[in-house]
DNA sequence: CTAGGGTTAG
């Protein structure tokens, strides 16, 4: 049965593997002197050659012998299985039935151990009946073997029944154990195992189990554990072991602790290539890229020779450190060195080239990569969407998913490509990849209901984004600073806040980005008091230096109330150089409270910056034109004709049942155009706007030539009016609109809402306005 | 004769 399993497997082309081949010319001398032996010494000669890997020479060995025993068909599988030639291993095990053979207790540990690494879980099922059947069912080497098949092929639970029936463990079970434990995931079992083997049965933990442990507390971020076990170590004297040093090492590093592994390192006797890359992984953990650069530095010069994963620890740093031509020197020196290709290393180098905003070279990275597995995928369709590429990412999601890549999405790819969708913020797409989603039956997903969350905000749907944040069933820090953000973003703040301070009652602990999340609750609402009160908890109670950010939400927290002195104070009393967009805020707050005197001061430092300044100029424009300064508002335009700057466009989307419609100022492509400019003046007389648009049937051609500036035919006008009419009653209208929604807009939908008993949800590019009853969730304010 | 082992991309 095992034999008919495997069969496939049995073809001719062992012999043409390298290791035969190489050593060919050898086999015939080989056979000449074995056939001189006598079978004893034939025995040493075939074990002599299994042991050095050379496997030619065994094998000629082997032919000479007549009466093959179990003894030489274990020591030839053996010799394959600790070459790494597994397939060879198992063709030999079924050779080896096929000849008559019984297998022993010798045979499975090695069998086994090579069903494993080639994931032959049905057979290695198989193989654990047919030993039972023979009895062999205690025998504590074979049971140590099984117990690392069930952890690495699955289920955990078959590892724990086998560990659990042995009438002896020995230490290797126990550390085998404790290993798959860790590799499943199960950081804390790991270590109550490896504080068990010790208490309860008198166990001492050697070197193999003191690194699992050690590893398991990384998981845990444990590294009061870590020290534990750091003192067992000296206690057994291990310190003399490397690798438990390195494991140590590695341990200091994960859970943050870099003074502890620096010392480490400074005392230590030798140090490899293997310890240097922790300690450039470390510093990259510990957000200290410089320290890793100057890690690399002393390894250079202690003479010892960098590697791939030397590269691929760098990596981070040097894009933390936004060193292009550092990444490029990496990339180079990789080349030099002959490490490419390289499947991971390509890919961590697609992704620092994204990261630094250098998305051609990760194209043609990944363009030219010989081999690529999902995660290169993955990588470079989120280096699309970072870049701003929403299409382009569906582009090569779609190509993923249709081209026979064979490759199948996993919760990566749909937490990469949904950023795009929110990106898109079409609703519908949104419904679309969600049925997809759960098709693939992610439904459990924690990062994959994350951005689920997140879309459905962005694309206008609170309630859907509250549906998934209510049916998770484990929720991270993320997914409550997503659902508080949400909140944010449509204007809800005190909704936030409570749910902030649900979080916090349910023992979520807060990070940094929590606190951008509730700053930003606070400015959208002008919760001027709750923001300092935040904006202070966070630095004292959790030692959060505030990110340019959060800067942001109260530079617009100030502006609010109205302090624009105080504002610029503030701005300039930043640990972090102020960016156009904290001028920015400043330049939204002084059209708010019509300080033109500030909104020049803050238009000029954003002109600093170069960038593209056209809604700066925008804004001063309206600005002067509102207080009647008619040549200061000319001069503006002249500028911007001057510059060739033209102001963005507005379109506004509304998003209907089946479809999107689309109205973009000035054009009037729109199929139905004169019954929805009828609509919208309607709705806008009734809004209380005086009627000089209203439409003349007769004059319907006259109308539409006009250069139209009226309010009344904004293109959120036209969009809400063609949402209220060609939707039911009761449905809210959702629209998106690419800039500001206008005051008068803005006064208008207020009203529209009020007498059409409508909900009108309309986002435009800073957040959503909720319009009932003739309020809007904004406060009016935005 | 047989089992477990340091750093590693999204």
């Amino acid at each position: 049965m095992v034999a008919r399993a495997i069969s496939h497997l049995v073809c001719s082309c062992c012999i043409t593997h390298p290791t035969y081949q190489s050593n060919r010319s050898k086999q015939l001398n080989n056979k000449r002197t074995a056939v001189k032996l006598h079978s004893s010494n034939v025995s040493k000669l075939l074990i002599s050659h299994v042991d050095s890997g050379e496997l030619a020479e065994a094998l000629a060995v082997f032919q000479t012998i007549k009466n093959a025993t179990n003894f030489h068909w274990n020591a030839m599988i053996r010799g394959h299985t600790n070459c790494e030639l597994h397939e060879e291993a198992i063709r030999f095990y079924v050779q080896m039935q096929n000849a008559g053979k019984v297998e022993d207790k010798f045979t499975f540990p090695i069998v086994i151990k090579s069903c494993t690494r080639l994931s032959f879980r049905t057979q290695g099922c198989t193989i654990h009946a047919k030993l039972i059947k023979l009895g062999l069912g205690s025998d504590v080497f074979i049971c140590n073997s099984l117990i690392a098949m069930y952890s690495k092929l699955g289920p955990i639970e078959s590892a724990e029944r086998v560990f659990l029936d042995m009438p002896a463990r020995d230490i290797v079970s126990w550390n085998t154990m404790i290993d798959g434990y860790l590799s499943n995931g199960e950081g804390l079992k790991s270590l109550s195992s490896f504080r068990q083997m010790q208490k309860d049965f008198g166990l001492k933990p050697d070197q193999c189990g003191v690194m699992s442990a050690l590893r398991a507390c990384n998981k845990e971020l444990s590294p009061k554990k870590g020290k534990e076990i750091h003192c067992y170590v000296i206690k057994q004297g291990f310190e003399l072991d490397n690798q438990v040093i390195t494991t140590l090492l590695d341990m200091y590093c994960k859970c943050g602790e870099m003074r502890h592994a620096e010392r480490l390192f400074h005392n230590m006797q030798e140090r490899n290539v293997v310890t240097f890359n922790v300690m450039i992984n470390g510093y990259a953990l510990s957000n200290q890229p410089a320290m890793a650069v100057v890690s690399l530095m002393e390894m250079q010069e202690s003479g010892v020779e960098p590697d791939a994963i030397t590269l691929l620890n760098l990596i981070p740093s040097l894009t933390q450190l936004r060193c292009s031509s550092h990444g490029r020197s990496v990339h180079g020196f990789a080349i030099r060195k002959a490490c490419l290709p390289d499947l991971i290393l390509e890919t961590a180098l697609m992704v620092m080239y994204a990261k630094i905003g250098e998305l051609n070279s990760a194209i043609l990275l990944f363009d030219r990569m010989p081999e690529r597995t999902l995660v290169s995928w993955n990588a470079m369709i989120y280096a699309y969407v970072q870049n701003g590429k929403a299409l382009e990412a569906l582009d090569l999601f779609v190509i993923l998913l249709k081209e026979g890549t064979s490759l199948k999405p996993d919760a990566f790819t749909i937490t990469n490509i949904v950023p795009a969708y929110s990106e898109l913020a079409s609703l519908r797409h949104a419904g679309q990849i969600h049925g997809y989603v759960f098709k693939l039956e992610y439904g459990t997903n924690t990062l994959v209901h994350n951005s689920m969350m997140h879309m459905y905000s962005r694309c206008g749907d609170l309630n859907a984004s509250r549906k998934v944040f209510d049916k998770m069933l484990e929720r991270d820090v993320v997914s409550w600073n997503t659902i508080i953000l949400a909140y944010a973003l449509h204007g809800i703040g005190s909704t936030a806040l409570d749910l902030f301070k649900v979080m916090k009652e349910m023992g979520y602990e807060p990070n940094n980005d929590t606190f951008q999340s509730v700053l930003s609750a606070c400015s959208v609402s002008g919760f001027i008091e709750e923001g300092w009160m935040y904006f202070d908890i966070m630095q004292r109670e959790y030692n959060f230096s505030p990110q340019i950010e959060d800067y942001g939400c109260m530079v617009d927290l100030l502006g609010r109330a109205g302090d624009l002195e105080r504002a610029v104070e503030f701005i300039e009393r930043m640990q972090v150089a102020p960016t156009a967009k904290i001028w920015g805020s400043l330049l939204t707050a002084s059209r708010n409270n019509r300080n033109i005197e500030m909104a020049e001061f803050a238009a000029e430092r954003i002109l600093n910056f170069g960038h593209d300044n056209t809604g700066c100029y925008v804004i001063l424009c309206a600005m002067y034109s509102d207080a009647g300064r008619w040549e200061d508002a000319e001069r503006i335009r002249c500028l911007l004709k001057e510059y060739d700057l033209h102001r963005t466009r507005g379109r506004s989307l509304v998003e209907l049942n089946k479809n999107t419609c689309s109205f973009v100022e000035g054009e009037k492509s729109h199929h139905q155009i004169y019954t929805i400019l009828v609509a919208s003046d309607i709705l806008s007389m009734e809004a209380g706007e005086s009627a000089v648009n209203l439409l003349n049937k007769f004059n319907l051609q006259g109308v539409l030539k006009e250069k139209v500036k009226q309010p009344s035919r904004h293109t959120v006008r036209l969009a809400v009016s063609f949402g209220l009419i060609s939707s039911a009653n009761g449905t809210p209208v959702l629209v998106k609109k690419n800039i500001r929604i206008c005051n008068d807009c803005h006064k208008a939908v207020k009203k529209i809402s009020s007498f059409t008993g409508r909900e009108i949800i309309v986002g435009d590019s800073t957040i959503y306005h909720h319009f009932n009853n003739g309020k809007c969730s904004c406060g009016d304010y935005w």
